[in-house]
DNA sequence: CAAATAAGTTTACGCGCGTAAATTTTTATT
DNA sequence: AATAAAAATTTACGCGCGTAAACTTATTTG
């Protein structure tokens, strides 16, 4: 490495022997250049130390190769796993992803989309906090960014949607938990900020119909991502008031089922599968703590590498066709089952 | 709002009646301009959709008011919790934060500077990966761009270091443990990546040598950041083997004792402080989940709070000041005792 | 080997903004 | 009201790169 600096593309031009323009052209895609050229640019790289100014670069371009990625709460880590695979996804594409949390908050969900707006990005991926979301902000921001939506549906926004098939993933577990024992009560929100939990009320009635059992659906009244501590406080009480006609619940989602599991422990009421045991809880996601409660819990996983994979590809579709779809795509996947100890 | 479309800073110069020069002073630090100016600005602004090109803005400039933040393990909470409080002080004082996670790998580490440094940012926060770190690399970023250290220090590295006393900290907890039962053993990995993880064996060491007590140091085999598994295999196979002499276990982290807490539940080991418990079991870090653990992990919380302050505005200090202090400074901050029910 | 095509070079311009210098206008001070 | 100081305006240039047009050189093709 020489230790001369080199300020910009026009030293680098001299230095190197090859045309600015045609160091343009490597620079914005090096396969758009002779493999020979292509050889010579990346021998020069070796030996001097230059990038191509990142400001300069974006400022005359429509759109840049950067993809924003926006999921609505990274302290869960549920968002901060499916962010990751997105990323990672991105990177191997060749694009540059900047991952942004709106902390559970529908302003910082506007702010992030404007701090994007402000990148050109080729296209973002967006998921949304759901009911709380500012629906007529996010359908203008995509009316001039390319937008795929995932984890959660807003209706006619977006391009596409990726997510998963709440009704067969809480359809399986209901299947599995009537099958093995008393049928489940459903635990959940009063007021879901996701939509996903809408749905899988929805897919609790059907499942139970279909199953000839009678629904109870049990609803916490806290507001907030304080998912834990509601489980915990509401979930907890109505375990110990005995409230659930069945001895098996199921709950909208792992966080609400880790607060449940922890207020049973501190009360001895005794959760899993053994003999003695006098409750079945179940969750909903998947989280990689799921593992360590205690008991450990029985839950749904999404399928992240497959939302991820089709969220991005769906949307370097969009960009590199530089069109529209004339639908707007739904691709669900699969939960799959995942059975420990708790139910 | 108007619907024209305005393109640049000289169209909105036209609409609002302001020279380009002032609002470029405006758009750059909005009390630079007189009072009565300002509100002129953002009268315009409230009229007429114009933002400055974020691209044009920067690529002159030497610096850009970007914060780089890059944390070692974004899956991680406690990273995340630390990660958004750093995030939450540059917002406020006017800088935007971007947020990296080295995903546990030293050359994604080196990615994220390489990637900061095109986006000539003002400054650098880093929680590096510590042992694992490539220091030359760091080292010579540190020439290019202010950086402070936050959470695990790197010897003569950077402009500051920003962390928590573990000497104080393990000392607290080392205490405590002696004061209320017996003389904790202390269960780490063989080769910690964290640096903070040597400080706190040494000042198990220390601390226990004060009490008049002798040390007894377990570690486990395991490599990476899968500190859970490792801690649940390795560590609950020294519980079932009743390996450690005393009935108190200090983990060098949180993630090592919810994995031992969770084979401990699984083998039926009692743990906690009631009498029919067989063994105590505390952490360090503490950590969004902590609390959920059965039963509920004593722990270490760590100022995250103080921590951020300290970083940012040491931080801050250095990019206004625009001179780098003669001396490095390490902030040390004591970590405060959480009493749960595990020991 | 000549013709056709692809790839690279030279030249030139413009993007949107930062910023400096000279000048004019506004505000503060006495 | 006269003067000084502060702030805004006018004018002008340059940053680093994208990119278009005209031209030259290298490679492929029949």
């Amino acid at each position: 490495m020489s230790q001369k600096k080199i300020r910009n593309m026009e030293e680098f031009a001299a230095v190197s022997g090859i045309s600015r323009p045609t160091l343009s052209k490597y620079f914005n895609d090096p396969d758009s250049v002779r493999k020979s050229t292509r050889q010579r640019v990346e021998d020069a790289l070796l030996h001097y130390d230059y990038r191509p100014n990142f400001y300069a670069m974006n400022q005359n371009r429509r759109t840049t190769r950067n993809i924003g990625i926006v999921v609505p709460y990274l302290a869960d880590p549920f968002f901060t796993e499916i962010g990751r695979a997105v990323e990672v996804k991105c990177i191997e594409a060749g694009y540059s992803p900047i991952l942004l949390s709106s902390h559970g908050n529908p302003d910082q969900e506007n702010d992030n989309l404007e701090a994007l707006r402000a990148l050109k990005p080729a296209g973002v991926l967006l998921a949304p906090l759901g009911r709380a979301s500012d629906k007529g902000a996010i359908t203008k921001f995509s009316t001039e960014v390319p937008l795929v939506l995932f984890d959660a549906n807003i209706e006619d926004t977006g391009e596409a949607f990726v997510g998963t098939d709440n009704f067969q993933s809480v359809d399986l577990m209901v299947e599995y938990l009537c099958r093995s024992g008393q049928p489940p009560c459903f635990f959940e929100m009063k007021s879901p900020s996701n939509p996903n939990a809408n749905k899988r009320r929805q897919a609790y009635f059907e499942s139970m119909a279909r199953q000839g059992h009678e629904a109870h659906v049990f609803q916490a009244e806290g507001e907030g991502w304080d998912f834990e501590e509601i489980g915990s406080a509401e979930g907890g009480q109505l375990l110990i008031d005995n409230a659930f006609p069945t001895n098996t619940v199921l709950c909208s989602n792992h966080r609400l089922a880790i607060g449940m599991l922890e207020t049973a422990y501190k009360k001895d009421i005794k959760v899993g599968l053994e003999p003695d045991a006098s409750m079945r809880i179940a969750g909903h996601d998947d989280h990689p703590f799921s593992k360590f409660t205690c008991p450990p819990l029985t839950t749904i996983s999404q399928d992240y590498a497959a939302i991820a994979d089709r969220a991005v590809s769906t949307l370097f579709g969009i960009i590199e066709s530089d069109s529209k779809p004339a639908t707007r795509k739904e691709s669900l996947f699969d939960g799959k089952l995942v059975m420990r100890d708790s139910a």
